[in-house]
DNA sequence: GTAACTAGCTTATACGTACAAGTTAAAGAA
DNA sequence: TTCTTTAACTTGTACGTATAAGCTAGTTAC
């Protein structure tokens, strides 16, 4: 005995089939077809519903159920394609790395797919499961949140299961081991820190971020360089903050810094470069001058070192370099050429001197306090 | 509101997308899903039955529902793209743009293909190639060199007979009558110019940009303004300069301007953010105050009206929301669902004064120099 | 004439029930 | 032990009901 909704699927069916049902004309409505054949509803929906789900008709909220176009059969040749996942795609230094991944990659004919997380761990879910359930040949991933354990984590699991390759650009979750194209931020902070005990500072405030590796990162490199040279640090110079913190916190706490003149540093590690634009306004309602008062460093060498009229040392990124050797490094995995050299790179940093650093005026010195 | 049985397909289909339901491995019974979300078992099957029709999920009659193994056949859905093409995507305001677009773009299930053209033909060329020979349902594009004629056209014709739909931003070829998003780039020239003209300012320079439209327009409000003013224009104050030549001709000329105090002009109207950024570092040079001895206004009212110590006056442009627009324009000509309410936005400029501008030093006024 | 409303159609979602049919493994009989 | 039965579970088919939501055309009100 045939089930019922069979019988109706296959009567719908012979009618597209001999035209008697001719494309994007409407077919019986359900309760027609109830009538008809004298079932009920949810039997009609059962036929219909799998018909539309092989192709053969599709259905209208409100209007009806159609023939569908089955001519449209061609489907041509789809261009390879890298996803790339960012944090905050518009902003600061990732629109280089982006831009650098672009070029290496449209170099290599493959196409450039897009997404953006915002540091949101639903949106890297969502990005994740639409190029797992698309034919995407290879990932690049700056990872969301990167201090902490990330949920997504078995989607990247199952990205290894499939082989889909994919590299982590700026951070990566150590559990993962991944492939990773990373700074030494524990050596660029190292390297900050340095700098300014060298010129004889002992009072250094850092700010940094703690919801990324990076922040711990460099933090560590800030604690290691004071260790070193024997500079006990004051826990009260050291302000975090989260991402979400990002324009409110480090300004206010490194305000009352500044107010007091006890606890007032003569130096200042910042995060990044974004920050020390931030910091620089706080300095100026101060009327405080650098690097005369305060020295201040940055981190990323970006533009913004050259923007406003106190040039600021920072610590190099590679920046585009960096998008284009995750690229060649996603398309070396892909296409397999050459299994050995295809191996995480972590930069070196660099120390890039402007004018915002100086030996302290006080210790020795003669500024007013 | 979403229906229940889409958040239970959701619900699967995440576990089969990180892994936790392996293929031909037993996912959960109706009756468990029944209890787990407390529906109906009409409600599991529901979702069940769509996901087993799209190839994630197979039924054994009397054994279970099983995870499929996707591995072979995950070529077939691929999601509907939109092409993005920039000619600068890392610098500025377009990653803003991007941003908007790609936020808009996600939600509404397409992915973003980007393409970055470096202000090069050629590389537009094979764009605009690229996206002809695969399947990309519109773009996103801002011209190269919008103020001369694009040797691409042939291209942008043969999208419109493909009809891949496409809209252009920022500028456009006027030749191709297209669907365009822009600022009224004149009306902001000329608001730039009169409220300078308006503060009392009598010999003002302008440095514009030569080959895009956005330069040319801007410049002509700048013309109006003096025109309408019944302030003369002299020639020696206004510059322009092409892209290739942005981080060397305007500086040396404005530099020229400035060291001279008979052709010192006391207020600038500058291209963009940018310009004003590197007009700056000349004026302090030059050991000028801004706004005591010169006067300067920027366009796009961008992040770098903020970060220097003078806080500049700047036209505000849309950014990310064009982006968004320019997506929303796209889908809604791909699906057509409204014919009629897609169109063309011109966007209307505002001034956003900060304390970059103040009345002349000389002249009318009583600001010592 | 036009605009707003409404009745009546369509499909969409969701609850319930019942029984059929296939599989498995434990319980019981040989 | 080995075979058979059966209980308990799985998915499959099929009915009924209710309400929501979207579209269309005709009616009403202005």
């Amino acid at each position: 005995m045939t089930p019922k909704y069979k019988n109706v699927k296959q009567f719908i069916k012979s009618k597209v089939l001999d035209g008697s049902y001719q494309p994007h004309q409407k077919i019986h409505s359900e309760y027609e077809l109830v009538n008809y054949f004298d079932v009920s509803r949810h039997t009609i929906r059962q036929a219909i519903g799998e018909l539309v789900s092989e192709g053969w008709l599709y259905r209208e909220h409100g209007v009806g159920t159609f023939c569908a176009d089955r001519s449209r059969f061609l489907q041509q040749p789809v261009r390879k394609s890298i996803a790339i996942i960012t944090t905050y795609m518009s902003d600061y230094i990732f629109p280089h790395i982006i831009r650098g991944a672009e070029s290496y990659l449209s170099d290599a004919c493959y196409n450039v797919i897009l997404f953006n997380t915002n540091n949101d761990l639903e949106k890297e879910k969502s990005a994740l499961e639409n190029i797992l359930s698309q034919r995407v040949e290879g990932i690049i991933v700056e990872p969301t949140r990167s201090a902490f354990t990330n949920p997504n984590i078995n989607y990247y699991l199952n990205l290894e299961n499939q082989q889909i390759p994919f590299v982590m650009i700026n951070a990566f979750y150590e559990e993962l081991e991944p492939f990773h194209l990373v700074m030494n931020d524990e050596k660029g902070g190292y390297m900050q820190t340095r700098h300014l005990l060298d010129l004889g500072h002992e009072k250094i405030a850092g700010i940094f971020k703690n919801d990324d590796i990076q922040g711990t990162r460099r933090m560590k490199g800030f604690l290691k360089a004071h260790r070193e040279a024997g500079t006990p640090v004051d826990p009260n110079q050291i302000i975090t903050y989260s991402t979400a913190e990002k324009f409110g916190k480090p300004v206010e706490k490194i305000k009352q810094l500044l107010k007091e003149a006890s606890q007032r540093p003569t130096a200042i590690v910042c995060y990044n470069d974004e920050l020390v634009i931030q910091v620089l306004d706080v300095i100026r309602e101060e009327k405080l001058s650098v690097p005369d008062d305060i020295s201040i460093i940055g981190f990323d060498d970006s533009s913004l070192t050259e923007t406003t009229e106190i040039k600021f040392a920072s610590i190099k990124h590679p920046k585009t370099k960096m998008g284009e050797d995750a690229a060649a490094l996603i398309v070396d995995r892909i296409e397999g050429a050459s299994e050995d050299r295809a191996e995480s790179i972590v930069y070196e940093p660099e120390l890039v001197l402007r004018n915002s650093t100086a030996a302290p005026a006080s210790g020795t010195s003669s500024i007013a306090t």
